[in-house]
DNA sequence: CTGAAAGCGCTAACAG
DNA sequence: CTGTTAGCGCTTTCAG
């Protein structure tokens, strides 16, 4: 219980009701070192009675160790702020992070300039930084002082372990079931062509048209609803015959969707459409959307504890995705 | 231009480069007090030339200010952490954080026990609350030592000021849109009924149909999609003549419109749906949904910057909500 | 108008 | 195993 201090309890305060010096009172509850189980038994009632909270400010201050974690999104402009996808990113890592006393702070780094990141490096606010969507110029812009503390979502480099989906069998096997299905003329509306992860999935469909002996329909898109419409048009007056579309997010599909009903054209009778990510709403759309999953929680909650712990990962990790069918496809 | 230094920049370099001593330095910085032109311009240049960005953890430190921003969501479990909503919240209020170098935490406030509350309030690294979906119970339970650091976006009480969308209006607009396209069997699927802020929705549906000689048609709902489905099924069986459905969210709104569609109830030709919110999906959903605006983003910038200003604010602010006529109703 | 000095709360050597 | 001693980078009286 806490003790309606007008002040909150600080450490002294714990280490003079234990009896016990700053530093020994510092050891037990930091966690750290020897202390005697008398020690820790008294430190330990004295900080509940007090309700004592660390104060990760002062900790941060001497440890040199920042208090923000930097959610970093690569992005042609503002829009970031209110991509869903984004959004999961934030929320697991404000998960990972709040039992360490550390915020989540959302930022958005211009496409273009990544000197952001530079900056990022000279304030000592930021505990680390997660890349999203990264490019390999941004990449490369990433300063020595932040080594060891960003980890990307996306692709990863040299001195920035990845943490991903594995686009190109998400990818292969939502293509895959479309050509189950009997689908041969199937086009594709793409992520934008300057992400590099989103490539990915480009050459998976590319091998698989090959492989198929079908031709290639690409349209490149930008993960966005609105994109997704007009690109459903672009397919529908290039190639008439069309008989499938493969978005490259489930946003896009959506907008795919829209676009072809207007049209008249029946999904999934006409045209068979898929997307990729598995959003909320897939599931309940109409015609609810075949799609491949995107675990984005559990990537998001890896590359952030990989951050924050500081500990050795692996410098490229993937995660699975698999396919969803539904309706649409 | 930052020197690539080894390591950032401090207070006390800059001082040293500019030849004033640390406190001078830190005032025409911190923009308060006196200093002569001259040192003004002498400190700004060696911040510059250093590429100085202020230590926001030592800042806090000394002035006892915390570094993060809690929005602390009440709710029965922890799916607020999936809640579209409570990320805009999070998104918004980021934004306003970030130039102050104040990181956003999420913290779920289980809705019987709101002693996190206190927590909050003797954690030094906390430097404001946002509190979302509040019931008078989690306001009450608002320590003293967190007065003036805390706002709510929904009810609010004498120590705790409310940004809040003005429900009523926004309720009363898309309930007298039902009434005016001829709908007199209006069926309102509620939010949580331990919400307050959603109460109100309810009391003007009530008024509404009181007025109009209605009779009520009230389901119990909770927000989500799911509970959306099950409260059409239990709609439909209550009252099989109903011809409009209002929900209080439109995750709601679209659960009950699938729920509807797989019952072979036409939308809008046999039943209205109307929702309250307006989420992007909202748009391009089929039917396109009637709703009614929300302007989270706003209303979230709003109480992030009272918290973070710390200026006095008047103790409830309304923003208006107005009606999205689209397909559903 | 400016500098010297005293901490904010905590951790980390370093001696006991 | 434990206490002493220095700071981390910054703001803020208090005297010049």
């Amino acid at each position: 219980m806490a003790t309606p201090t007008p002040r909150p309890a600080t450490l002294d305060d714990v280490a003079r009701l234990a009896g016990v010096s700053r530093a020994t009172a510092s050891r037990v509850l930091g966690g750290y070192g020897f202390a005697s189980s008398d020690a820790r038994a008294r430190v330990g009632a004295a900080a509940d009675h007090l309700g004592y909270v660390p104060d990760v400010t002062a900790r941060a201050l001497v440890r040199g160790a920042g208090v923000r974690l930097v959610v970093a999104v690569v992005g042609r402009d503002d829009t970031v702020f209110d991509d869903p996808y984004v959004h999961r990113v934030v929320s697991a890592a404000s998960r990972v992070c709040a039992p360490h006393g550390i915020g989540v702070a959302l930022q958005w780094l211009p496409f273009d300039d990544p000197s952001g990141l530079v900056r990022l490096g000279a304030d000592r606010s930021v505990h680390g930084v997660i890349l999203v969507n990264t490019t390999a110029a941004a990449l490369a812009a990433v300063p020595a002082r932040l080594r060891g503390r960003v980890a990307s979502i996306g692709i990863g480099s040299a001195t920035v372990p990845s943490f991903d989906v594995d686009n190109a069998a998400g990818a292969g096997a939502v293509l895959r079931h479309l050509y189950a299905t009997g689908r041969r003329r199937i086009a594709m509306v793409t992520g934008p062509r300057w992400l590099s992860c989103a490539e990915r999935s480009v050459t998976a469909y590319r091998e698989l048209m090959r492989a198929s002996g079908l031709p290639e329909r690409l349209v490149t898109g930008d993960f966005t609803t609105v994109r997704g419409g007009s690109a459903a048009v672009e397919t529908l007056r290039r190639w008439p015959d069309v008989d499938a579309v493969y978005a490259a997010s489930d946003a896009t599909a959506f907008g795919v969707i829209a676009a072809l009903r207007e049209r008249g054209v029946r999904v999934p009778h006409d045209v068979a459409v898929a997307g990729f990510d598995d959003l909320p709403y897939a599931a309940i759309s109409s015609p609810a959307l075949t799609t491949a999953t995107h675990p984005v929680d559990r990537i998001a909650t890896a590359a952030a504890t990989a951050v924050l712990t500081r500990a050795p990962v692996a410098p490229s990790t993937a995660f699975a995705s698999t396919l969803v069918p539904r309706e649409s496809a």
